[in-house]
DNA sequence: AAAACCTCCAACCGCCAAGCG
DNA sequence: TCGCTTGGCGGTTGGAGGTTT
């Protein structure tokens, strides 16, 4: 692991050792989470809130699951992979006893190689399966304009940016701003639009349809974010109603 | 036996959004 | 409105331990 050492502001880093994981787990079963800035003054420890945090959530808390992933679990990330990206947060809250580090590091030792591997022969092959493809739940940085203009030309829009269904981190207005550079002159691309493009859309009879389909529910929120799936068939996005060519990932693996 | 290489995963880093004064 | 603080996220790092040569 990480060396133990002491930053220039004297902050402990590394590995924690088992008195501080005692410290920091009596520390939160007085006090419950949450004020992760005042745990350090709390405890004694010599950590950073965000350690404190961190060390909670990733090995601390009640009910994780320690050890190799079931097939179960394997295939359940898998298919929220496919639907989420790498949203790794979501994806552990679908997963019980498992936290956003142990998938995204079973994810990315176990289970990367062997998807690109099966995209890239598959890209070989004319794909005839149900596709789909996924929006990140973060509407709420879109710009005015994009949306206007979203609004105006769904179409258009959603066909030659596809992109931006399967976007990963602030992914889908970065991605907006790179795949709709050539329609859109950059001084148009303002967050707000596509967030009010976003708010008009009606998600709930979509997403119900599509949980119903799954087998359990994206609805509502995690952790606050919304979080909009999207469900793709035949090469028609049953949401937004355009075809999406591209940008899609074959759902069976 | 030991050096080189590989895999795993805990922890750190940087960024972003929300909340607040 | 602005700047600061805080919580939270995904990407990345690098040490420990295992495996291969």
């Amino acid at each position: 692991m990480r060396p133990t050492n002491n930053t220039g502001i004297g902050l402990r880093k590394g590995a924690w050792t088992a008195d501080e994981d005692i410290l920091l787990k009596k520390c939160i079963e007085k006090y419950g989470e949450g004020k992760w800035h005042l745990v350090p003054l709390r405890t004694g420890l010599n950590r950073c809130r965000k350690s404190c945090r961190l060390r909670w959530l990733n090995y601390l808390r009640p009910n994780i699951k320690r050890g190799d992933f079931g097939e179960d679990e394997v295939d359940l990330m898998l298919r929220l992979h496919k639907l989420l990206g790498n949203r790794w947060s979501l994806i552990a809250g679908r997963i019980p006893g498992r936290t956003a580090n142990d998938v995204k590091n079973y994810w990315n030792t176990h289970l990367r190689s062997n998807t690109k591997h099966k995209k890239e022969s598959k890209d070989n092959e004319s794909l005839q399966h149900t596709m789909v493809t996924t929006i990140k739940p973060q509407p709420h940085t879109f710009s005015k304009t994009i949306k206007q203009y979203m609004a105006d030309n769904p179409r258009i829009v959603a066909h030659n940016g596809s992109n931006i269904l399967r976007s990963s981190n602030d992914g889908v207005n970065n991605n907006l701003n790179t795949t709709l550079g050539s329609i859109l002159s950059p001084n148009v691309l303002l967050d707000d639009n596509i967030n009010q493009y976003l708010d008009d859309l009606s998600f709930n009879d979509r997403e119900n349809e599509m949980n119903n389909q799954i087998g359990w529910s994206f609805g509502g929120s995690v952790n606050g974010e919304a979080s909009h799936v999207v469900e793709q068939e035949d090469d028609y996005n049953v949401l937004f109603d355009f075809p999406v060519d591209e940008a899609m990932w074959d759902l069976t693996y």
